[in-house]
DNA sequence: TTAAAGATACGTTCTTGTATGTATGTTGTC
DNA sequence: GACAACATACATACAAGAACGTATCTTTAA
């Protein structure tokens, strides 16, 4: 038994990287917090004592490993960059394959992306989601109108639409991969179809 | 009470788009068949005449929804075109703008996409999904081949390699706009975004 | 000694699967 | 074409387990 503040802590952080494991095995709404208990080693006392529910063992782990995520996205757009689009491109490449060496990340990211649906319950977590989301697109978006004012990039395209198609391919990466990490070579590939992604933006003059 | 045979398919197919609903509202996990059968306005009786289990009714809908989908892809593929990546294009921008008309499919393939994990019970049926996929990457790979022996595209990059890109593409829009159809446009955004991918892909002189 | 940290025990709810009942169709036979 | 014999198409009832939440101990750090 752990007694002391120091140890409370740590079966805390047992539970939730149990929690990790359940849900991702099982998915969320089939994981039973007695399995999650027997993983962390300890029974349903210990769980009900630090958490109130599954979704706050849920709601915890959100913010402690999908939120730095996207802020780390957000961080690494602040500096002013002579060539948007193409430091968009190394961007996007750095974040998938920093994603595929990280194994935890991935695991959480899986779990929030492939594992839960967030239908019934888990809906209001959504609406921060959609108000994060908003943040990111307007930053995003930010560094289209540079480009487009720029020239780089054809400027009959709205900043925003080029934003939504951009967010639309990260996202579809992000599916593809996670779901056969294995199999999908992120390394190697990574690089590649950010290429074609990026590439084909630029106009003509500036490719 | 319908005894028919007709009446009997009927009860089914009621059975079937009560599932739907239900799916959908709670996810696949958390559904439960009595609420599936009380939609229905019938019994459990029922559900466990027609159908073994839930897993069957996910079945079920997943054979006469998403093949369906998958199909129409492969058909279009068909006839050979002299611009394939202008054919892909239109393909695409095709099956979002009907999607957006089709409810019922556009909830259908909610449910497959969103509302269920595949972790569990369902992992056998990915393995399904695996082989389509494949069959399906192999049609649309040919496409680029085409492309790249006419001098369209970039011939540096392998058509697996374009075929991949394009998938993700394909996939991040289907969940971005899904997650809320409402609010993606779908109607005037799908030209927009499938003119920024593929219009990317071109060699400037093809474009 | 007292309150945090956790174990144990218990009652309840939900859901599932199956067993059984029953009214209605269907088919073959004369 | 009518009626027995059977199959269909459900409804109802029941048993069993899983999971949850809470209430009640137990132990030990502070």
């Amino acid at each position: 038994m752990r007694r002391t503040k120091e140890d409370a802590e740590l079966t805390k952080q047992a539970i939730l990287k149990a929690a990790v494991d359940v849900f991702s095995e099982r998915g969320v709404a089939k994981a039973s917090l007695e399995e999650i208990a027997r993983r962390a080693e300890v029974t349903r006392g210990a769980v009900y004592w630090h958490f109130k529910n599954k979704m706050e063992i849920f709601d915890a782990l959100h913010d402690s490993l999908h939120t730095p995520f996207i802020e780390r996205i957000m961080e690494g757009l602040e500096a002013e960059h002579p060539n948007p689009v193409g430091q968009l491109q190394e961007l996007c490449t750095n974040i998938f394959l920093d994603l595929d060496r990280d194994i935890q990340q991935r695991k959480a990211l899986t779990l929030f992306l492939l594992k839960c649906d967030y239908s019934g319950e888990l809906e209001c977590r959504q609406e921060e989601q959609v108000k994060a989301k908003a943040i990111k697109m307007q930053a995003f978006a930010g560094y289209y109108k540079r480009a487009i004012k720029l020239g780089h990039i054809a400027d009959d395209i709205s900043a925003e639409d080029y934003t939504i198609a951009m967010s639309c391919f990260m996202r579809g990466v992000l599916h593809e991969y996670l779901e056969a990490p294995e199999e999908f070579d992120m390394q190697k590939r990574a690089p590649i179809i950010m290429k074609i992604y990026f590439g084909g933006l630029r106009t003509p003059s500036h490719s």
